[in-house]
DNA sequence: CCACACATTTACTTTTATCGCACAAACCGA
DNA sequence: TCGGTTTGTGCGATAAAAGTAAATGTGTGG
């Protein structure tokens, strides 16, 4: 599978520009892609025809307001329909609940809803991706797929349970609870530390996933 | 200013994706661009090695989770800081309030609040963009500036008064009132339809600018 | 089972967009 | 005013992309 090089240094440096807190100028862009200068200006310039990024008065590059239109477009009816089911959800379990999305071979976190009125909560960044093989929500994915080869003993215990439960695999201390939804290639559960509710949490999940199902396959 | 071509049409492609609902197939996206199928492939095999697109199992290109991490790295700290004000701001005006940034020669909304406990609202989309002569926020930007040559009548007024004021110039029986943020080339503003209360709401907008202004520059 | 349409990838030649030097301009502090 | 630094811009050599074509799958209906 052959990649263009200009775009992919392009994206490059819009994430480097995003990653930077005060933006970059041009020189350090440079820089940071290891190319001329005059290449940078190239770069800055095609980018910021497309809005994705902003020139401060002083020169410097900032991640521009386009990226809000992106964001907005992104799978817009889906993630309203499913940000109520999710609210209830981490609301009923006291838990952090999160719907996952595969990407390539990566679970993305696209919806996140943290309970109220509890001390400590496990925080998930929306837009944060690990890969599909670890993580509770990553194998729940992989067990709504149909059977492959390639599949762990973890993956083929989730697709019999029709849930996948992990302890500590992304994250120490953390347990992981989530029921696959084959239609959407996701998975829908609950992230907590150690004192979840498993038993119950599986249910609630499971019913979720189930309901979200429903809500967008028919 | 010289761009690049496969950069730019990477990025062309990038929206075109983002524009359509149930995204595109590469056929599809070839045709919108003009270009050889080969030639998308290859587009859009750089594009979601980024994770900015996303293939589904059925071959169809949509929008990628990645565009939830730029949108997260936009303007942070800032858009977090500004919220609050803008949502007092639209409580005490019974109108729509916005946080505008100037992008190249458009002004855009990064921060949109809207009142609650009123009939008609007037929406306004967060990310959309229009040119920086028209309405008020751009007007407003504008008259944050140094004066120059190219100013018009309305920049120079504004600049004068500390506020822009303007009907019907975006949309038609709607009124905008926006001060600028010289140090942000920002503007906050509010619009509303023609029974906005123009007297306090230009106080209490000036009165905004002035809060966010001390929040971020000091 | 085969023929067919369709999607995807690869190999290879030609074209052209990109690279990176080198130069001009603006800025700045002394 | 003058070095020194940073910013921005033409232009020819060259590497990268375009554009063919053809191979490889993949599913469908006869």
């Amino acid at each position: 599978m052959s990649t263009l090089k200009t775009l992919d240094r392009g994206l490059s440096a819009l994430w480097a520009i995003a990653r930077a807190p005060h933006g970059l100028t041009v020189a350090e862009l440079a820089a940071e892609l290891g190319v001329d200068r005059a290449i940078a200006y190239r770069v800055a310039a095609t980018l910021e025809l497309h809005g994705l990024i902003n020139r401060q008065p002083d020169g410097r590059l900032l991640l521009g307001a386009a990226v809000l239109e992106l964001e907005r477009r992104f799978a817009p009816q889906f993630r309203a329909q499913a940000q109520p089911l999710l609210v209830g959800l981490s609301a009923e379990t006291q838990a952090t609940a999160f719907l996952s999305l595969a990407q390539g071979d990566n679970a993305a976190a696209i919806l996140v809803s943290e309970p109220e009125n509890v001390l400590i909560r496990v925080g998930y960044r929306v837009g944060s991706t690990h890969p599909l093989s670890r993580g509770a929500a990553g194998i729940a994915i992989l067990a709504g797929r149909p059977p492959s080869d390639g599949d762990t003993d973890e993956v083929i215990e989730a697709r019999r349970l029709g849930y996948s439960l992990t302890r500590g695999r992304l994250q120490k201390g953390a347990v992981g609870v989530a029921s696959p939804i084959a239609s959407l290639d996701a998975s829908i559960g609950v992230v907590a530390m150690e004192d979840l509710d498993i038993g119950q949490a599986i249910g609630k999940v499971q019913d979720c996933a189930v309901r979200l199902a429903k809500l967008v396959g028919g």
